[in-house]
This record gives structure tokens, C-alpha cells and sequence, in this order.
DNA sequence: TGGGGTTAT
DNA sequence: ATAACCC
């Protein structure tokens, strides 16, 4: 038996005009994915709250609960009224501010990041992370009198037998111990709880870290692939069929995961696109080749506000100047700054299921300036223009009535910051590129084309 | 359905 | 700018 070998060495990948030895076949990928997470920063803040039913509210909503109130039949995005009817001990703790909740979101995707650079977040409670590296070191240092006595951490999906002789089995048994030290890292220095799942791919672990549920993890072994995605009942449980195609997929008599692998590729590609269509058809297979992706800093922070009704230019403009607030304060701590502005609106109607409008324009270099600035007054002209952006959008000649406000920096830049002896300086990139001759074209012209 | 996020078109 | 996806 060899412990190399197995992995097609591909060349792809040019970096830096340098071609890179990559191996792209097994890899190993975990989904880390936290209990009940909102609940569990709740109950850290206050401690008081551990052994008591407890609801995380937003408006009318009851977003998340923790286990104890799971048992008593509270489930996620229930109506308060009808978890307090179930349930008349729940206690509710607002969770429309998520400020709590992004920084320690944050704390566990860099200390995954500890283990390995490669994390890709998917919302705020769940991380997924490429192992194949971290495996293979590991494997390397394996002494081959260990290999004998290897043994799995946690549950193995199906109860399925370990083959020792067979190397993707080793790989993934070495990813379920990295998982078992992430989770007892994320406990240790955290105190939060959480699932792990252990696979060849992004599909299959984030499916197979949901099998044991709370704070237990799960390692896929590649003969149970298929028992694993036929165990859905559904195509819309399958990560990456959304509510959109999971309807269009049933308008063709697709119901099971079954009935997508038998259904004809050609005509699947004309009713949802080539590129949909061959993405969906492989994940029912369980084919997932998407990367794991760094996602590195946000490239994005928004706020918003929903309300019931907001149907005057004075509500519109005092909702404005509070989500901006706050947005400030989180500009300022991030360090970069950003060069688009977005308002987005959501407005009444019976029918017409979810649909928002939104206007952005380049925010100008002047204001750029002021915003990392403590707060001199910058309040003014950001409301001025989102503001205008709202008139552009809304006839406020014209009665409206809108059920959502809000408001997103995005196209986020860095600071340069220049060596220059003693003391460093802060330039912003156009004018970073005047001073380096290396930088230029592009940013200028990018700079230029937004200040004017 | 809240209050966020991402990528593709 | 919107539409789809994720939590």
C-alpha cells in the first residue's frame, strides 16, 4: 500500500507567469456550521439565560432559539405569537442589532483561519474550510506503525466500515481529528458550541455536518455519497437550489434528487440555462468542484430597517440618518473606505412576493475623505445623498408606502499606507499612484471616473 | 419572514 | 440594477 500516491497531479493555476503543480482530485473539505448561534452569544453575554428557553427576536419574528426552547417546540422563524402560545416560558431577547453577533462571527473564521488560510464564510455561523493540505502534511509525518491503530473522531455518516488500506479513507479520518480540534478550539477559547462535517467537497460537507445535531461532527466515506444525497426529500434541501429553481424544477416533474439525475441534460439546459442547468444536474450526483474560496474581508456593510409603514420624505429621511449612523461607526473600525453608495427600498404590496428596488452612485472623493475622521460632519452630505438617490426612485409627489429601508457602502478601498522613513503616511490610491510610478492606468482611471 | 451577506447577468 | 443564491 502506498500513502502518496493517488492524486493526479494537475498544472494549472499560473501564478505569477510560474506554473504551480497543483493535485485538484481528493480533497478535503469541512463545513463547520455553529448551534443555534445568535442563541449562544446571547447566552454568553448573559449567563443568566443557559438554562431557560430562549428566543432570539427581530420585529415579529423569533429568528433563532436554543435547544431548550427547540424542545418545548419553539422552531427558527416562528411567529413570537404562536412560540409564545407553544411556548409561554420563552424568554425573548432582542437580536435586531447584530453587532454582537458579526464580531464573534468573525472571531471563529479567524481562528479557523489559524489552522488553515483557506476559509470561506457562508453567512455568520458557518465556515468552510479546504484541509487538503493540512491532511497531507499529516500524513506525511503518520508513522506507519500509527496506521494500524488509526480511529475516526465522531460519528462516521452510515455507520459505514473504515477500510485502513484505503487512502481516502485515511485522508478523511485525519479531517475528522483537525475537526475535533477546531471544535474544541472554537469551545475553549470562544465557548461556543458547534457541528462539523468531513468530506470530498463543499456540497457534501455542509450536507453531512447537519446528520448529528447538536455540537457532534460527521465524516463522509466516499461509498455513502449516494445514500447521503438520496436521503434528501427534496430538491430544494439541496444547497444551491434555491426557491426559484427548486419551482421551475417541479413545473417539469422534478421533485427528487432521483428525478434531477434521470432527467434529460439537454432539455434542463434549455429551460434554465446551460449554466445552471449543468451545475445542479452534477450536485445531484454530488459532483461539487467549486472551490473553497478565502472570502478575506467584507466586501460590503449595509444596514437596514423594516417597519410595518413609512410613507413620508420626513420618516424616510430620520430612518436614513439612523442606519447611517451606524454604518459610520463601522466604516471607521474597518479602516477602509468606501466608494459606492446604496439605498435600497422594499415597497408595499399584496401580492408581489419580495422584490426591492435600489439606487447607488460613487460617493464623492471630498466626503471619502472626511469618513474615517471620528465624525466631522459627514452626516450631512451622505444624507443629502441618499436623499436624492430616494427621489430618484420614489414619485414623492405621488402617495408611497414602503416596508424596508436600506443603506450599503460598498466598493471598499484600501489605504495605501506609504513607507517614508519615520512616519507613514496615509494616501488615498489616486494619489498613491501619482507618487508610485508602478501603480497607475487602471486606478486612475477608475479614481477619476468616480469623483466626477 | 429578519438583517444581513455573495456572485452572476 | 436586478436576480438568484446562502445563512
Amino acid at each position: 500500500m502506498e500513502l502518496t500516491g493517488s492524486g493526479e497531479a494537475g498544472y494549472s493555476q499560473a501564478v505569477h507567469d510560474q506554473v504551480v503543480p497543483t493535485r485538484s482530485s481528493p480533497r478535503v473539505i469541512i463545513h463547520v456550521d455553529l448551534d443555534c448561534f445568535y442563541a449562544q452569544v446571547e447566552m454568553i453575554s448573559n449567563p443568566e439565560l443557559k438554562d431557560k428557553p430562549l428566543g432570539v427576536q427581530q420585529k415579529y419574528l423569533v429568528v433563532t432559539c436554543n435547544y431548550e426552547a427547540r424542545k418545548l417546540g419553539v422552531k427558527k422563524l416562528m411567529n413570537v405569537r404562536d412560540a409564545k402560545e407553544k411556548c409561554p416560558q420563552l424568554v425573548l431577547v432582542n437580536g435586531e442589532d447584530l453587532t454582537r453577533y458579526r464580531e464573534m462571527s468573525y472571531k471563529v473564521t479567524e481562528l479557523l483561519e489559524e489552522f488553515s488560510p483557506v476559509v470561506e464564510r457562508l453567512g455568520f455561523d458557518e465556515n468552510f474550510v479546504d484541509l487538503t493540505e493540512m491532511v497531507e502534511k499529516r500524513l506525511q509525518q503518520l508513522q506507519s506503525d500509527e496506521l494500524p491503530t488509526m480511529t475516526v473522531s465522531g460519528h462516521v455518516y452510515n455507520n459505514q466500515y473504515i477500510n485502513l488500506h484505503d487512502i481516502l479513507h485515511i485522508r478523511l479520518l485525519i479531517g475528522s481529528h483537525i475537526a475535533a480540534e477546531m471544535r474544541e478550539a472554537m469551545y475553549n477559547q470562544l465557548g461556543l458550541t458547534g457541528c462539523a462535517g468531513v468530506a470530498s467537497n463543499k456540497l457534501l460537507a455542509k450536507l453531512v455536518s447537519g446528520i448529528f445535531k447538536p455540537n457532534q461532527q460527521t465524516v463522509l466515506l466516499p461509498e455513502s455519497c449516494q445514500d447521503l444525497i438520496h436521503s434528501l426529500n427534496h430538491i430544494k434541501e439541496m444547497p444551491g437550489i434555491g426557491y426559484k429553481t427548486a419551482k421551475r424544477l417541479e413545473a417539469l416533474g422534478i421533485h427528487s434528487v432521483r428525478d434531477l439525475q434521470t432527467f434529460s441534460s439537454k432539455i434542463l439546459e434549455k429551460e434554465l440555462g446551460i449554466s445552471v442547468a449543468q451545475r445542479i444536474q452534477k450536485l445531484s450526483f454530488g459532483e461539487d468542484n467549486s472551490p473553497v474560496i478565502p472570502s478575506g474581508p467584507v466586501q460590503s456593510f449595509s444596514e437596514e430597517d423594516s417597519f410595518k409603514k413609512c410613507s413620508s420624505e420626513v420618516e424616510v429621511k430620520k430612518k436614513i440618518e439612523e442606519l447611517l449612523a451606524s454604518l459610520l461607526n463601522r466604516v471607521c473600525q474597518d479602516g477602509r473606505k468606501p466608494h459606492t453608495v446604496r439605498l435600497i427600498i422594499r415597497r408595499y404590496s399584496s401580492e408581489k412576493h419580495y422584490s426591492r428596488e435600489s439606487r447607488q452612485c460613487p460617493i464623492p472623493s471630498h466626503v471619502i475623505q472626511k469618513l474615517g475622521t471620528g465624525n466631522c460632519d459627514v452626516m450631512t452630505p451622505m444624507v443629502d445623498i441618499l436623499m436624492k438617490l430616494f427621489r430618484n426612485m420614489v414619485n414623492v409627489k405621488m402617495p408611497f408606502h414602503l416596508t424596508l429601508l436600506s443603506v450599503c457602502f460598498c466598493n471598499l478601498k484600501a489605504l495605501h499606507t506609504v513607507k517614508k522613513g519615520p512616519m507613514d503616511y496615509y494616501l488615498s490610491p489616486s494619489l498613491s499612484a501619482i507618487s508610485h510610478s508602478e501603480q497607475h492606468s487602471s486606478e486612475m482611471k477608475d479614481t477619476s471616473m468616480e469623483d466626477f
